[in-house]
DNA sequence: GTATCATTGAAATTGAAATTCAATAACGAT
DNA sequence: ATCGTTATTGAATTTCAATTTCAATGATAC
């Protein structure tokens, strides 16, 4: 029962706000699961269709929505890139590596990093929120 | 002469592309130096509307891609809000703290971070182009 | 069963940014 | 200084991702 955790934390999110599961939101809940990629809405919307060809893409945005609501999703902001969507749920914090040519996004974490931004921003009389360090290059297979 | 690097960079750069200068192009320019801040277009074409009133929007956005292009200017792009400028000509590199109530920027550079990033990316066989770290929190004003 | 109100898909709208186009003007050649 | 080539301009339009509107539908509570 993979699915069960994920799908128990969206029914207690819309229940929360008083909204309702339905069996579009279902869909589009397993199609993202379904999906180890950074996906943007267009990709994640081809593979809802592959489910159930009625759904629409306002439905698909909708959902996406709730599931960043209840820290089952983040969506991600590259430079220059359309937004993009990544599993957040048993999930570790971690950074992107991403290539300028190919696409490719590679994660890491540093324990450093993190450390000398909380530094730095406490230095500032930050509090900090959240932060987004992406790292643009050349991956190795471009390079060739 | 503050203006005479700035404007020798541009006329170079135009020339090398066989452009021309204009004097919309120099009033652009001068506006976008005459100020410190991280400006988006709408509040630099106030600021050169106030010296030139028939000057456009586009023509704005137009120049500022020239200024980027040469390295006077620096887009930014903060996650969830507009574009904005800074000045990247005799300007070291620095990333940037950003209030999420007030959108106060205060910039910050840490060697040791940069350092960190490169090993990253060396151990992730990337070649680095470039990199965004954006520390979004709340300012000490907006905590009180 | 009925009233209530969230949800849906399709279409329209938004907002930032880029582009089109005919008129204008920069600038190198003469 | 004049000319001819061609880049530039402002105004309007287009693009594109993302969001919102709306009438019809459907789920839930009573
Ligand atoms: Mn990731
Ligand atoms: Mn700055
Ligand atoms: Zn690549
Ligand atoms: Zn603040």
């Amino acid at each position: 029962m993979r699915i069960k955790d994920e799908y128990s934390i969206l029914k207690e999110h819309v229940k929360e706000k008083g909204l309702r599961i339905t069996p579009q939101r279902e869909v589009v809940l397993d199609a993202f699961l379904g999906t180890e990629r950074h996906v943007d809405v267009e990709s994640l919307y081809i593979l809802v269709k592959k489910r159930d060809a009625s759904i629409s893409f306002a439905t698909v945005y909708r959902t996406l929505k709730l599931l960043c609501e209840c820290e089952l999703a983040k969506e991600l902001k590259f430079e220059g890139k359309i937004t993009r969507y990544e599993h957040k749920y048993n999930h570790k914090h971690h950074d992107h590596l991403v290539c300028a040519q190919c696409g490719k996004i590679v994660e890491f974490h540093n324990d450093k990093i993190e450390e000398i931004q909380d530094k730095v921003a406490r230095e500032n009389n930050f509090k900090v929120l959240n932060h987004h360090l992406e790292i643009n290059g050349i991956c190795s297979s471009c390079r060739n």
